[in-house]
DNA sequence: GCGGACTGCTTACCT
DNA sequence: ACAGGTAAGCAGTCCGCG
């Protein structure tokens, strides 16, 4: 398609270029400030700057940051940020890409469908060569190019509805999608322009890196070819991004309800922008009983302004967005952004002059573009579920600006001493400032992790930073599959079709509904045991994709020679003669990660800077290696194969139990396992190499030893336990403790518990421990009794996960609580966390109770199954604990 | 009319 | 809109009970 992008991505030799584009770029300390050069162009400028768009004929290198579609030209625009002079650059496509969609009717067939071929959009029909991986054959298919992305598909008369669906492929990308697989566009990357045309700057990246990652395939593999594409994905530093964050406060004269962003009918009172320089600036409207406000006190560098006209604060606040190159908001989608377009609007501001273009996303979901810039909503990105657990490891656990800055900043926001409206100026501006100020911190801790991550995976998926921050990792995988089956000239197959030639599974689950059966939790052993090795298979599932040829296209191939090839425990069986590709794009990225960036990233011979770049690398390619399996299961995925899925976890049940066998044999008692995991009774050295060593050669997949307990504490439940490490690190899983919806006051008891054992050194230590334990349980249950805790800390935080309208099947306790919120207009809306504490009738929200309500009984019995947990495997019986004596006391 | 056994629903967790 | 497996608590149902 385009030789000199794909030319230079495939490896030869880039053009000679400055290497003043390929640097980090100007950090915050040495250049100057964003916000304050634009704000130097009030005085001399009007709201929308008469320059915009920029859309030079050559210009300084950029990072590419979006793709978009420009309806007033038909053409495909990126932008690209130069961080240098912090603007933004515009380039419309100039090679003469068009959309199209591929069908199996020959040329003459096409001729004969006239509303095909008469299509207001119909441009041209093209013959081209597919590889069909389904059936491994090549196949003549024709292009049918057409002007407008919705002469493809979208309408009622769209082409592929003419031709029919089974009769036509790749029908349903979106235009900027395929634009950019097409062209092999790597968003992250700097591209520039010259001459009009665009070029990818060459990066430079550590040549030991580069030779030491191509180390890890044979020379003349597949492997080897495939990872000079992602060497520059992998090694291009991350630029530096200059950028603003935003917030916004909405008069709201009603308690406890968020002003409505449609609506829009209170004044906006406060706006307050950040660079990431520290430098700030607070809009404060003030009131006609304001005007001898006292003034804020704002930190060193961020000013304030007063108006007393809505209109010109608005207006001053879009002139900042209107040249704002990067602006990072919390919720901003659905509230700050669209609540000022909004309220702009009743102002009768023209459209012309809003920086904002609002668009309907998916489900209720608004998503919020700046015209100029590019905007990166920071709630929808720490939403995404990969993102929460694999990169944050579950850090955070809720979503609100609080949860996540207390968890990653170790900062919260301001506590308000009233309600918004009551506020006077200055304490609005300290308020605002404080959350814009904690926004702008969330894409700069850890050496501007958030950052980079996004530009990682904006390069991996080859999506722009729009979509990519916005969507789920199935997108991000789907994104990278579609790029290299194009990139390859592989047809990407209709769902339909996949489905109709692999058939369904063939396991039962264990669980009703769900469809084949998955990993196993080997039983475990109750009890406290001393010296306990655990090991695990480095990344199970896709080393398994990759050692057994995986991929949607390579289960039940078409070759008959291949059917002696069977997944063990299934009736199925994988190719021998081609490697599949999901297998192939996933084995690298493992090795890659396994081998390179993860020992790296902990690598205490490296610099801090160099260790945290490995290690976004690293979890940002854990992020897909983890998903990778789950995607090919998931039903809705558009390269969804059950029998594909369901091979991966037959393998990784035959690697457990073959790992267990062969610990049995060699004389390891195992403890405990789940899915990948074993956990070990006292092995020597020798028998932890014998049983690598077995599964390295017997099974193909990587064993290592993950962690050493002193003591690990197992009851009977699956999924449970507790361990103390030799470093004195106590892992918690499973246990109600530790779960979010356990009421505060018994975490914080769970947790007094926790540290009575973290202490204990040698079997000899339990007794003490236990002595304590049960002067714990008997305190914290007399306290109880006298109703000393706080009721907030009684109150059980349950999510409700749907509208309140759809639990019809039963009512649980917090639907139960919800309703009583909204019956005191309230609103309660999917996703909402909802504090009650259980009451003698029934239960009460926490708002709407006092202490006297509580059901005492209730919160002993909570008491009560919470320490079991721990002290079943202690072997201490609860009514040990109590004494006899006190039993009759407390639960008389 | 009531309690125990049982199933199903819901949430939160583990890998 | 990534998967399946497990624990826990509660809601709702059925059954037996002179």
């Amino acid at each position: 398609m385009s030789e000199d992008l794909t030319s230079w991505i495939q490896g030869t030799k880039p053009e000679e270029e400055k290497p003043a584009s390929n640097e980090s770029g100007p950090t915050p300390a040495s250049r100057r400030s964003l916000l304050q050069t634009i704000m130097e162009s009030f005085s001399t400028e009007s709201i929308r700057p008469d320059w915009y768009p920029r859309v030079p004929k050559s210009a300084l290198p950029g990072v590419l940051l979006n793709i978009e579609y420009d309806g007033q030209t038909g053409l495909a625009k990126l932008k690209l940020y130069n961080p240098s002079s912090m603007k933004i650059y515009e380039w419309l496509d100039n090679s003469g890409h068009h959309p199209y969609c591929l069908t199996d009717y020959s040329r003459s067939e096409i001729e004969k469908i006239k509303d095909v071929i008469e299509h207001k959009g119909f441009l041209k029909m093209e013959e081209t060569t597919k590889v069909i991986l389904l059936h491994d054959k090549e196949q003549k298919l024709v292009s049918i190019v057409v002007r407008d992305p919705l002469a493809i598909g979208g309408r009622r008369d769209s082409i592929r509805e003419h031709l029919g669906r089974e009769h036509s492929w790749e029908a349903d990308i979106r235009y900027t999608k395929c634009y950019t697989y097409d062209r092999a566009l790597t968003p992250g990357l700097y591209y520039k322009i010259k001459e009009g045309n665009l070029l990818p700057v060459p990066q430079k990246f550590s040549v030991q890196d580069a030779k030491r990652i191509r180390g890890l395939f044979e020379t003349g593999s597949e492997e080897s070819k495939l990872v000079e594409e992602y060497l520059p994905l992998f090694l291009s530093p991350a630029a530096y991004l200059p950028r603003l964050s935003l917030d916004i406060e909405v008069e709201s004269p009603i308690a406890d309800r968020i002003p409505d962003p449609v609506a829009a009918e209170n004044p906006v009172i406060t706006v307050a922008l950040s660079d990431d320089t520290g430098t700030g600036v607070v809009f404060l409207l003030l009131r006609s009983n304001e005007q001898d406000a006292k003034e804020p006190n704002l930190p060193e560098g961020v000013s304030h302004k007063y108006f007393t006209e809505e209109r010109q604060l608005l207006e001053a606040v879009f002139h900042i967005l209107w040249r704002t190159p990067i602006l990072a908001t919390f919720n901003g989608d659905n509230f700050d952004l669209r609540y000022l377009v909004n309220r702009a609007k009743r102002f009768g501001i023209p459209t012309s002059d809003i920086p904002i273009r609002l668009r309907q996303g998916l489900g209720s979901n608004f998503e919020a573009h700046l015209k100029y810039g590019v905007h990166i909503d920071l709630y929808r990105f720490f939403n995404n579920r990969s993102i929460q657990i694999y990169a944050f490891r579950n850090r955070y656990r809720e979503f609100r600006l609080e949860d996540i800055s207390q968890a990653l900043l170790g900062e919260g926001k301001r506590e308000l001493p009233d309600l918004i409206s009551r506020l006077p100026p200055d304490i609005l501006a300290d308020y605002c400032w404080q959350d814009t100020h904690l926004t702008m911190k969330l894409t700069q801790f850890d050496n501007n992790l958030v950052l980079s991550l996004i530009l990682l995976l904006m390069r991996v998926s080859h999506q722009g930073l729009h979509d990519l921050t916005r969507s789920a990792v199935s997108n991000w995988i789907r994104s990278l599959l579609y790029y290299s089956h194009r990139q390859r000239g592989y047809l990407i197959p209709r769902k339909e079709e996949i489905e109709a030639l692999k058939g369904k599974a063939t396991t039962e689950a264990v669980i009703k509904g769900r469809k084949y059966l998955g990993a196993i939790v080997v039983e475990p052993v109750a009890g406290l045991h001393f010296d306990v090795t655990v090991v695990d298979f480095a990344s199970l599932y896709p080393s398994i994709m990759k050692a057994y040829n995986i991929s949607y296209e390579t289960v039940r191939c078409t070759h008959p020679e291949c059917r002696s090839n069977e997944v063990p425990g299934t009736s199925h069986w994988i190719c021998t003669k081609r490697k599949g590709l999901t297998s192939l794009i996933i084995g690298i990225i493992r090795d890659v990660r396994v081998e390179h960036f993860k020992p790296r990233s902990k690598d205490k011979t490296m610099t801090e800077t160099q260790r945290s770049w490995y290690s976004v690398v690293e979890q940002a390619l854990k992020v897909f290696l983890n998903a990778s399996y789950g995607v090919i299961g998931a039903a809705h995925f558009p390269l969804y194969c059950a029998p594909a899925a369901e091979s991966i976890t037959a393998y990784g049940r035959y690697a457990i139990t073959e790992t267990i066998k062969q610990a049995e044999s060699l004389g390891v008692t195992v403890l405990y396992g789940d899915t990948d995991s074993l956990f070990l009774a006292k092995p020597t050295k020798e028998q932890l190499r014998k049983l690598i060593d077995y599964s390295e050669q017997a099974l193909r997949v990587e064993l290592d030893v993950e962690k050493e307990y002193r003591y690990l504490a197992l009851s009977s439940r699956k999924k449970n336990y507790l361990g103390v490490t030799k470093s004195g690190h106590v892992d918690i899983k499973g246990l109600t403790g530790k779960k979010r919806n356990t009421p505060l006051f018994l975490q914080k008891a769970f947790m007094q518990m926790v540290d009575i054992l973290r202490q204990v050194q040698t079997p000899r230590d339990f007794s003490t421990a236990k002595d304590r334990i049960l002067r714990l349980a008997r305190e914290h249950l007399a306290r109880l009794e006298r109703r000393e805790y706080p009721i907030e800390e009684l109150a059980i935080r349950m999510q409700i996960t749907k509208p309140l309208e759809s639990y019809v099947k039963t009512t649980p306790q917090h639907v139960k609580a919800a309703r009583q919120l909204q019956d005191a207009g309230r609103d309660v809306s999917a996703g909402d966390i909802i504090a009650f504490v259980k009451t003698v009738g029934g239960v009460k929200p926490v708002e709407q109770a006092s202490i006297q309500d509580v059901d005492i009984a209730k919160y002993k019995d909570l008491v009560k199954s919470t320490f079991e947990q721990v002290l079943d495997a202690l072997g201490i019986e609860w009514v040990e604990t109590i004494g006899i004596r006190t039993l009759d006391t407390f639960f008389g």
